[in-house]
DNA sequence: GATTAAAACGAACGTTCGTGCTATAAAGCC
DNA sequence: GGCTTTATAGCACGAACGTTCGTTTTAATC
């Protein structure tokens, strides 16, 4: 698909002065991105939050799109750390599925971004804005509501989910009261939210859940943030 | 609580001509930001959309972040008008929670305004975003959810609701499903994202009503924009 | 250590932003 | 119709934006 080619010294093979640099912009832009908006990310500002030059910054990008785009690669690559991976850990089933639900609450909870889920508030921010910038959000969003429909299915070959419920359906409810949650907590601070979203998800997959379904565990949710 | 002060002539008692010009810039304004968002409107492009000065537009309101409040207080009657007013209409109880989710989904399906939903919009833009501007959006949509809220009350006083449910945790995820439909619907113009929200949300209302709650119809939801 | 390539800098560019200030035109009132 | 208030336009400002350019510094290779 995207072709990465990250320089590196002949010898030692490790990264080289220039990528490690640009890693530097992108950890910091990614943060930001995620709480001012990949448009309110600018040049100016990132370049003096790195104590480095506008010039010398916007060098390793070309463009402010080109910037734009490298964050969102980098923030994909810290949400499939964050999220996809451990619950792939998990076995394959209700479980995952579960685990899906859970640990993407958790994500969003812990603020692993700052400005609670990248994806979600990129996607508000350009959903009317045609470009390869909102194409690129939506693909991978689509990645994202992929996998819980594919989850889902693997959920009901393992018998543990009455297959009447049509998969996208149900991605779409997870995906909406998941999202929420975010929506809630960015707005309010509220640490209620994410239990609110916890108990509906738990609540439906139960009812969905056949009698060979392994147990699901809820997490104990503590507060976080005081209300404004 | 908010002061309003039309200036009307004296004896006709019709708004004055500042008057008439202020609510012709906030028709345009409030289409303008529900697509590019509050702090993408600006003042410049604003005026010459409506053919006028920057400056006599200025005037208007002293201030880009008076502009923004303006605004979103001339959504915030829209909504009202177009969702609210509706849906008290109907009678008390379970059928009036019902339309009162049923017409916010046409709402956005009807793009009564041209970016979906303004204050989801609005919401994930100024979110992280300190200040009146944040603080009045986020008034407006507690104002819905405790509208919600109440709605699932009053259906459960008129006995039509199960009173095992928490109204919170219903109102949160109703709204969580409005919202998710939205965003699907801005970001892949899907047109079953509707259906999709309105078949979960009657579901659940299903589920928890009682044996004398009124029948729920549904609404035959169309196809609307093609994915990008 | 010398040579060469990569990376960072500083200054400047043309725009656009929000916001004043001052003058003119229009509307409202007697 | 004349007077006063209000609304609009024109112009300029300082700041910030993305971007370009030539130079200097730093790192990688021999």
């Amino acid at each position: 698909m995207r072709k990465k080619k990250v320089k590196t010294t002949l010898l030692t093979g490790r990264a080289a002065q220039g990528e490690r640099t640009r890693q530097a912009i992108l950890e910091v832009a990614v943060h930001a991105a995620s709480a001012e908006g990949l448009e309110g990310l600018t040049i100016g500002r990132l370049a003096s939050k790195l104590a480095m030059s506008k010039s010398g910054l916007f060098a390793h990008f070309g463009s402010k799109e080109e910037l734009q785009l490298a964050t969102i690669e980098a923030a994909r690559f810290i949400f499939i750390r964050e999220v996809v991976h451990p619950a792939l850990k998990v076995e394959q089933g209700l479980s995952r599925l579960w685990k899906l639900c859970d640990i993407w609450l958790d994500y969003v909870q812990r603020e692993v971004f700052q400005g609670g889920c990248f994806f979600a508030a990129a996607a508000a921010e350009f959903d009317s804005r045609p470009g390869v910038v909102r194409d690129r959000i939506a693909e991978i969003m689509k990645e994202w509501l992929d996998g819980l429909e594919r989850a889902i299915r693997a959920s009901q070959a393992a018998g543990h989910l009455q297959s009447s419920i049509a998969p996208a359906q149900l991605a779409f409810e997870i995906n909406a009261l998941e999202m929420g949650a975010n929506w809630a907590f960015q707005l309010y601070g509220d640490p209620q939210a994410f239990a609110k979203a916890s108990e509906a998800i738990l609540q439906r997959l139960r009812t969905l859940a056949t009698r060979s379904a392994p147990p699901l565990a809820p997490t104990r949710r503590g507060k976080r943030r005081a209300v404004a």
